[in-house]
RNA sequence: GUGGGUAUAGCUCAGCUGGUAGAGCGCUGCCUUGUGGUGGCAGAUGUCGCGGGUUCAAGUCCCGUUACUCACCCCA
C-alpha cells in the first residue's frame, strides 16, 4: 500500500456510481427551485475575512487563503474560504443591489469549507443547496412559508431518500415568552432551550440557574420548550402557560401560519412539526427558524436549516431582510452512501456497449457508426475498448452496469442483447431505443424500509 | 481546541500467554478456439501506518509520532 496517498478526513470523495446519486439530487433541487421561480447564482469561493467574521464567533473555522509562492509584501492575507452561502449572498446582494430586482429570489448550490473536527455527517468541505428571498427594507412574511414549501417540495421528489421531519419555530415566540416571564435578556434562555436536543431538562435547567435565574423561573423557561405539535394546537398549549407579551403573540401567529402553509406538502415521507425547542445557534435569525431531521438518521442532526434574518445585509442606508433555508447535500448523501450503500445501478452513463469485432480500422469505424446512430437519438453509449472475445466484452459491460451490448453480425446485420435477461434481438441502429428506465442510471434505495419507516 | 478508540492484502477482518502472515470476498488465467453470470482448477498481491526501545526473536510488549475514527464544542 502506498502510505503517502490516503483519504483526507473531512473531505469526502465519491466513486462514479455514488456521484450519480449526488448529481441526481442536485439536478432535482435545481429543477424544483426553478419551478418555483428562483434564479441560480454562484458566488466566488473567497470573501474578505472581515466580511466572513461579521457573523460572529466562528473565526477559527474559516480557512485563510495564502499563496505558497508568496511575493514579498504579498497582501493575500485577509481572504478566507466561505463557510456558508448566506453570508456571501448577503454581500452579493448589497454589492449588486442596483442591478437586482426585489424581492430577489435565488438558489445557490456550492461547496463550503469549515475548519471543524470532522465526524459522521460533518465535513470540512461539503456541498450546500440554499434558497433565499431578500427584500429591500421590508420582506413580506409569506416568504417564510414559501421557502419552507419549496424545500419540502424538492425533498419529497427525491424519492430514494428517507423521510424528513421539518421542525419549525419562531424566535419572536421564544423571545416574547421569556420577556413576558420577566427575563431581562432572553438570549441565554434561547441558547439553553436549544440544547434540550442533546441534554436533559435537568442539565439545561441547571445551566439557567447558573445564569442567575431561580429554579422556578428556569422551570417555566423550559415549559415552553416541551411543546410541539404537527398542527396549530401548540398555540393553545402556549396560552395555557399564562404568559403574555406582544412579541409572543406575533410569533404564535407566524408559526401557526408556517405550519398551516406547509400542511399541503405533508405526506408519507414529509412531516412538519412546530417544535418550540428549536432556537438555532446563529444569532442573526430574528423570526422563523427551521431545522430538519432525516428519518432513521436523527443522530446526524439537522440536515436542512435556516430562517428569517431581518438585518444580515445592509449598506448603512438600506437593509435587506431575508429568509432562507439551506440543505446540507453532503450531510444527507455521504452518510447514506456509506451506511446503506446508496448507489446508482451503473457507474457510467452508457446504456449500450457496442462490441468490437477485430482490430481492423474498419471494424472500429463500423462500431463507431452504430454508436453515433444511437447518440443521435440521445442514447448514451460507448464502443468496446478492444476486440476481446465477446464474453470479455460482455463482462466489461456487466462490471460497469451497462445493460445492453450491441453486436454486428458477419453479414452486416445488427443485434442487441440485454445482458440481464440474456435476451438478444435484431435491431436497427437508426431506430432502436432502450426502455425509458434503462436510458439513464437509476438510483434505488438500498434499504426500501428506510423510506416507509 | 479537549477526551477516548483504531491502524495487518484492493475490501472486510483473523492472528491466543512474543517464534519472521492468514481467511472470505474481489482480481488474473484455464476448463470454455468469438456471447458473460453458476461451477471446477490454478495463480498474483503485504516495507503488519511511521520512528525508536525491550528481547536470542516483535504484527504481538513499551514510548513517541502521524493518520483515521467516535464523543464534547459547534453546525449543513
Amino acid at each position: 500500500m502506498n502510505t503517502k496517498i490516503r483519504p483526507l478526513s473531512g473531505f469526502p470523495e465519491l466513486l462514479p456510481a455514488q456521484r450519480v446519486v449526488e448529481q441526481q439530487v442536485v439536478d432535482t433541487l435545481r429543477h424544483v427551485f426553478e419551478l418555483h421561480g428562483f434564479a441560480g447564482i454562484e458566488t466566488r469561493a473567497v470573501e474578505p475575512l472581515d466580511q466572513l467574521l461579521t457573523k460572529g464567533e466562528t473565526s477559527k473555522e474559516v480557512y485563510v487563503l495564502r499563496r505558497l509562492q508568496e511575493q514579498e509584501g504579498g497582501k493575500d492575507a485577509g481572504l478566507g474560504l466561505h463557510f456558508d452561502l448566506t453570508v456571501p449572498f448577503a454581500r452579493y446582494v448589497v454589492e449588486n443591489a442596483g442591478r437586482l430586482e426585489f424581492p430577489f429570489r435565488r438558489y445557490q448550490v456550492q461547496k463550503v469549507w469549515r475548519g471543524e473536527r470532522p465526524q459522521d455527517g460533518r465535513y470540512r468541505e461539503f456541498t450546500q443547496a440554499d434558497i433565499d428571498v431578500v427584500g429591500r427594507d421590508t420582506l413580506s412574511f409569506h416568504h417564510d412559508v414559501e421557502v419552507a414549501r419549496v424545500m419540502l417540495d424538492a425533498l419529497r421528489r427525491i424519492d430514494f431518500l428517507p423521510g424528513f421531519r421539518l421542525q419549525v419555530n419562531n424566535r419572536k415566540l421564544l423571545e416574547g415568552y421569556f420577556l413576558g416571564l420577566g427575563l431581562d435578556d432572553p438570549a441565554p434562555a434561547m441558547t439553553a432551550v436549544d440544547k434540550l436536543d442533546k441534554q436533559s431538562p435537568e442539565a439545561v435547567a441547571a445551566l439557567l440557574v447558573e445564569g442567575g435565574l431561580d429554579a422556578d423561573l428556569a422551570r417555566r423557561c423550559l415549559a415552553i420548550a416541551e411543546i410541539s405539535s404537527t398542527d396549530t394546537s401548540f398555540v393553545q398549549q402556549v396560552r395555557d402557560l399564562g404568559v403574555e407579551h406582544p412579541l409572543l403573540e406575533e410569533g404564535l401567529t407566524e408559526l401557526a401560519a408556517v405550519v398551516e402553509g406547509c400542511a399541503g406538502l405533508v405526506g408519507p415521507r414529509v412531516e412538519v412539526v412546530a417544535d418550540l425547542r428549536i432556537a438555532r445557534g446563529l444569532d442573526y435569525y430574528t423570526g422563523t427558524v427551521f431545522e430538519t431531521r432525516m428519518r432513521g438518521h436523527e443522530a446526524l442532526g439537522s440536515i436542512c436549516s435556516g430562517g428569517r434574518y431581518d438585518a444580515l445585509a445592509t449598506d448603512g442606508r438600506t437593509t435587506y431582510p431575508g429568509v432562507g433555508i439551506s440543505l446540507g447535500v453532503s450531510r444527507v448523501l455521504v452518510p447514506l452512501i456509506s451506511r446503506t450503500g446508496l448507489v446508482a445501478d451503473r457507474s457510467v452513463p452508457s446504456a449500450v456497449l457496442v462490441a468490437l469485432v477485430d482490430d481492423a480500422p474498419e471494424a472500429r469505424a463500423a462500431s463507431e457508426a452504430v454508436a453515433d446512430a444511437l447518440r443521435a437519438r440521445d442514447v448514451a453509449c460507448e464502443v468496446s475498448p478492444s476486440p476481446q472475445k465477446f464474453g470479455k466484452q460482455i463482462r466489461y459491460a456487466e462490471r460497469r452496469g451497462i445493460p445492453f451490448v450491441w453486436f454486428t453480425t458477419a453479414e452486416g446485420g445488427h443485434e442487441v442483447k440485454d445482458i440481464r435477461s440474456g435476451e438478444q434481438v435484431t435491431a436497427d441502429p437508426a431506430a432502436w431505443t432502450p426502455p425509458h428506465e434503462d436510458l439513464r442510471p437509476q438510483v434505488t434505495s438500498h434499504d426500501p424500509q428506510e423510506m416507509t419507516k
